[in-house]
DNA sequence: TGTTATCATGGGAGCGTTCCCATGGCAAGG
DNA sequence: CCTTGCCATGGGAACGCTCCCATGATAACA
């Protein structure tokens, strides 16, 4: 098995404590002592036992992410792989672990419990949670460092990292409306989650500044998955708007399909509109008008934020709104006007 | 914090020892004592410490999942989640936790370390190894278990879990050549990934069976990335090839823009086939046909081979191969034919 | 009724760390 | 030369749990 601290102490012939000193860096070991508790260690290839040191020291260096799998665009949209990405990237430059569980309604309640009493994790990052999600609540009541990423309706109490949805939303339909458009449709998110929620109110700020009244009709909920996207376009595409703005990429690929299946152009006779620029969104036909949001960033400041958190207890709630930018590409028709 | 053992057995009137029986489901412990421990566990919450249980048992219900970032699809392609949803899924029953490692190479070393070192993990499942992967003589040299998902080169002293991607190739290519396609490219997934080696030699075989010269200007490698296979269609669309065979969607769905771009119809002037039956297979124009791998079956069975590779230390390796499923869809041609 | 087996329960030891305190050596200062 | 204090080092205790053995009570049997 594992190679243990007596074990080294033993073969450089000093006291299990100063391998201890010596692995931890702590001041106060001879230079000599130290080199060889260190030569022996490397050869032995010892790595201290993480079990044994987070029950001593109460601390794991483990960090929980949890993905509520009723997001289903799990599977469809890149933007949880490159979030996952952003954390365990920053995950490694702060040397931590991270424990990972897509929690399954039915298994919810066990899993709540794991993350909140195992005692296993540090802090939990909480991606995408729905705005009623029980296990805020309880997170609270434990005392459990957490950050959620993208914004809840509890706003100041808790931490949370997200890009500015409405913001972004709101200058992404002022732009179509600057365009010539008139009648400006919008397939929101899901509008329990934070990101579906912002982003529709910043498609209805926009037509505000503008003066154009809301019409309830050219808003159509989907889910952030394609299929989602194309059925809501399948019933948007009656009502004759000349342009949609998508709350996500992948539904905007799904617009765009029903568009075509139903004889006509982007952006010639629908400008279509975006919004997280994954990779694909370069490489549609148009290419796709979208918001970029730096969603690795978010994953990795998410994980900053956290660790940040573990380390100074006690402090105030950290809230980090990072910037997006607006890509404008053929789908939007902006070259048609020139 | 948490509550521990001591403050239940003092609670409930009973020993630290019973309490620890009441909670592993031990027999000899008495109904009326076991429902009363049971009670106060209850309504103190209570959740043993990992850690303490690690420690004590040498054993800690961490999976350790490890895939390496080389792999650069795991932006693009839902491979990678849905695969990760399987082994979550499956950890979710048998009651495990999952560990979560995207092997940057920058931190090699230290995550290396790290799995094999730290005592926190009771096996690892690697995802898409490389042939030649250092991990894992490491992983062998240390005893810890370990499930490789895609076959290795050192087919048989590990334990694996893949499709049958050669003879699935195999019958695509096959079910291409039937179709009366007499110049049928491909484009391969990286060599020294054992996906991508299988599925060429899959091709290979159906050509030999046919007694069709083999031709490796027809044969480009790709990444399994949509932009891999777009250049990679670019490069064969000079040698007019009538047929394209895709180790991966992705790569199929670049390939077809390639060849869009160029003026050409699919399936008219190409047939394109791809590999893995992505969601997105089914919304392609014109649809993909492809081989369906059960993505979800394939992580849930590495996760359960690995845990039964706990359990039964010593038993041989496990090598499993799951069954795939010929999906035809409009991209080959199949109804040009009729 | 005496002997033995069975069962419910308690307490010690140990898993591999870290932290704290004790110890002894040695240099600095008077 | 003696005191003070720093520094390198060692060992005990604790983290929360499980396992093993001991104990006493009760049941089973002769």
């Amino acid at each position: 098995m594992s190679t243990t601290l007596v074990e080294i102490a033993k073969q450089a012939g000093v006291s299990r404590s100063t391998v201890s000193r010596v692995i931890n860096n702590h001041p106060n070991v001879d230079q000599a002592t130290r080199a060889r508790v260190r030569l022996v260690a490397e050869s032995l290839n010892y790595q201290p036992n993480i079990a044994a040191r987070g029950l001593a020291v109460g601390r794991t260096r483990i960090l929980g992410l949890a993905i509520p799998m009723v997001v289903s665009a799990l599977f469809s949209d890149p933007y949880f792989p490159i979030l996952i990405q952003g954390i365990t990237s920053m995950c490694n430059v702060m040397d931590h672990s991270v424990m990972l569980w897509l929690t399954e309604p039915e298994y919810e309640r066990r899993m709540v419990r794991q993350i909140l009493g195992g005692g296993m994790i540090d802090g939990v990052i909480i991606a995408s949670a729905l705005m009623n999600d029980p296990i805020l609540d309880a997170l609270d009541k434990r005392g459990l460092p957490f950050v959620l990423i993208g914004r809840h309706i509890a706003g100041d109490s808790v931490s949370y990292v997200d890009v500015d949805n409405k913001n972004a939303s709101q200058e992404m339909v002022a732009y179509l409306l600057r365009l010539g458009n008139r009648r400006v449709a919008t397939i929101t998110g899901p509008r329990n989650m934070g990101a579906g929620l912002d982003r529709f109110e910043g498609y209805t700020a926009a037509l505000h500044d503008r003066r154009i009244p809301f019409d309830p009709d050219l808003v159509v909920e989907g889910d952030f998955t394609e299929e989602g996207g194309y059925r809501a376009m399948q019933r948007l595409l009656p009502l004759g708007p000349d342009a949609v703005f998508a709350a996500s990429d992948i539904m905007a690929v799904g617009a765009m399909h029903a568009i075509h299946e139903a004889g006509l152009r982007v952006p010639e006779d629908m400008a279509v509109t975006g919004f997280d620029d994954i990779p694909l969104a370069a490489r549609t036909n148009p290419p796709l008008t979208t918001v970029r949001q730096p969603i690795q960033r978010l994953g990795a400041t998410a994980a900053e934020t956290l660790i940040d958190l573990i380390d100074h207890p006690g402090t105030q709630p950290h809230r980090v709104l990072l910037t997006t930018e607006l890509i404008i590409r053929a789908s939007c028709g902006a070259a048609l006007r020139r």
